[in-house]
DNA sequence: GTCAGGCCTCACGCCGCGTTAGGGTCAATC
DNA sequence: GATTGACCCTAACGCGGCGTGAGGCCTGAC
């Protein structure tokens, strides 16, 4: 009963032979037969196991880990996923200010710009930012301190360059929703979703805590209720406030926890 | 004539002091002075250095070339700058990617879809994919055949929500051109030129090789010429091809090397 | 003189393998 | 049955950037 040997399954899983080995050698992939010459024989259910390994491998897990969370049922999965993706964002942000700061120090070299703090806030009067700030504090009690907090820090360690690269993302994303809007595209159709799904993620990158259902459901609450919000869609598009809610709460029921 | 000791260095820069002698070790960073007694003493020259040590780190450096790049001319060090830039929106794209597919499999693990290997090649009909294939082998020459390889054993690495997340990307993108095309913006505006940007970015994703000006080029040109691409992009909208071209040709020459 | 708290030099350990080095096994061909 | 060449094995070093000891010298305060 041959099974696969190493080459074979090296082959077929684009690994490289070394690595099987050192996969037996930790225990992480035991080979399902090992031949009285010593030759390791793997079957379907190895194969499946490699796919496993690979894919977790692929997302930055360290073997280890893999290995626990392969042996271990599906709760623990959704767990170690959700905290890989925690990290995986978390390292995502590290590297976009890391390019930012890089940009910033070309420029500084080849002598051009002294950095201009003020309009780093281009786009944030001031002054409304601190009314805004009041009264989302007024509206949500003192416990959204933390967070808005949180978003200035964020804040001042950006640069010009991330900034205007977010903006232009939450540009285009919102001239998508004006263009499915006008389209007459439901709010639950498939490629509003998708659209919002980008949305969620922009979100994601600019605040400091995970999306969640509730949070994003809040967070849609808000563009209705807060002026500066509404004044700011309905001025892309009428109607484009609630359509953007409608897309949001139903992106929030569906897609997260 | 002191100098700072190691322990002083370390407290000022927050560095250990086994970091420091593994500096001295490697001939990154010696110090100042070393007295009789063997201690190592930093004068202001070496925290100085010290800095720049820590801010290439922090850029994600390998220790030795940091210290070509510390010794070289200016004009080097924009060069190596450049090219680390490259290399982190490289991984930034590979953790944006890995973050969609770790939502995709709580989405899958959470019970919704299970994954359908034939639906893993949805949007791409097999046949059609053939003659394309051969047409632009006939187009390019034999040699473009690498590149299709390529391409096909990165599909063949694909998950179905990988795949359905660089379609729900693709498809917005479009969108986006659609809507800025009946809104008469230019194709060289900003708004167009930031969303050619994702357009690019998207092509690096799914594209192994890199994505530079004369590649772009001949793919703005490639949707002109070829029929599928062309009747796609004209299904959207009268005038879309064109007019993503010009937005294709007017980033190459701006942003691209 | 003695104690605490610097400082020093080895040198192993970590992670995920790549890469020799040195040698057995298998199948086909001479 | 002997050779060949493709494949298999184990064992062990190497990389990068230090952390973390172990074991011992220096210095200043008591």
């Amino acid at each position: 009963m041959g099974g696969y040997t190493v080459s074979e399954v090296a082959k077929l899983s684009g690994v490289s032979v070394r690595t099987l080995h050192h996969y037996d050698d930790i225990g992480l992939l035991k080979p399902a037969d090992v031949g009285a010459n010593g030759y390791r024989y793997y079957g379907k259910d190895e194969l499946l196991r490699l796919q496993q390994i690979l894919f977790h491998r692929e997302l930055g897990f360290p073997l280890d880990e893999i290995g626990r969370v392969l042996d271990a049922p599906d709760f623990d999965r959704v767990a170690a996923l959700t905290a890989h993706r925690t990290r995986l964002q978390a390292q995502a942000r590290r590297t976009r200010r890391l390019v930012r700061t890089i940009d910033d120090t070309l420029a500084a070299l080849q002598g051009a710009t002294t950095m201009d703090d003020k309009a780093m806030y281009r786009g944030f009067d001031p002054e409304k930012q601190a009314k805004q700030e009041a009264w989302l504090v007024d509206r949500y009690g003192p416990e959204i301190r933390k967070s808005i907090d949180a978003v200035k820090t964020v804040q001042k360690d950006w640069k010009q360059a991330d900034f205007d690269a977010a903006q232009a993302e939450i540009a285009g994303i919102e001239a998508g929703f004006v263009c499915a809007l006008a389209d007459g595209l439901p709010a639950d159709s498939a490629p509003v979703q998708a659209l919002t799904g980008r949305h969620r993620d922009w979100i994601a990158n600019q605040w400091p805590q995970p999306v969640t259902r509730a949070a994003y459901k809040n967070l849609a609450a808000l563009y209705g209720e807060h002026p500066d919000f509404h004044a700011r869609y309905e001025a892309q598009a009428a109607g484009m406030t609630e359509y953007l809610q409608a897309a949001m709460l139903a992106f929030a029921e569906r897609e997260l926890t």
